[in-house]
DNA sequence: GCCAACGTTGGC
DNA sequence: GCCAACGTTGGC
């Protein structure tokens, strides 16, 4: 079982908008590496760190679990989408997904709390031009910020 | 809106 | 395969 950490802009998609709808196909990583993140190591059980990006308040806003194993992005193959990828082929998919389930909202730890406690340097998204939107958390991260939450590990 | 950092693209 | 140009990310 590992830990992640998976960036959303909440004005495409929140927090709430994950506990209204229990469960999102997480499409639309156009990433390399993010993708072999979840096409390679996410499995169902593994946990997440939900993290609001590119808005006021950026920061943590909640907790999820991967609920299904990655397979191909639907909207790749749809010329209509704006993630549309003329390369991708249903027999030669160049995208994945996984589903992730909403365990429940907490407060939001924002990026600059996250950035004051030295257990936390070597958190990926708090490195000097990071942009990755999946960045895997190692335990130990991920149990400081569990208690930053007040939440139990 | 600024700007640093980084990924991708495409000409050669 | 190099690398300049360009686009995007995302905190501030």
């Amino acid at each position: 079982m590992r830990y992640w950490l998976m960036k959303s802009e909440p004005s495409e998609f929140s927090i709430d908008d994950l506990a209204a709808q229990k469960t999102i196909d997480w499409y639309g990583v156009r990433n390399y590496q993010a993708r072999n993140f979840m096409r390679d190591q996410m499995s169902v059980g593994d946990k997440v760190l939900f993290y609001h990006s590119s808005c006021a308040e950026p920061g943590i806003a909640g907790l999820a679990e991967v609920s299904r194993k990655a397979y191909p992005d639907r909207t790749q193959f749809d010329p209509a989408h704006k993630y549309h990828d003329p390369k991708a082929t249903p027999e030669n998919p160049r995208w994945f997904n996984v589903d992730v389930r909403f365990v429940k909202k907490t407060r939001l730890l924002p990026i600059a709390e996250l950035r004051q406690h030295p257990e936390l340097a070597t958190l990926r998204i708090l490195q000097k031009g990071n942009r990755l939107s999946i960045t895997p958390v190692d335990p130990r991260e991920w149990e400081a910020i569990l208690a930053l939450l007040g939440e139990k590990a």
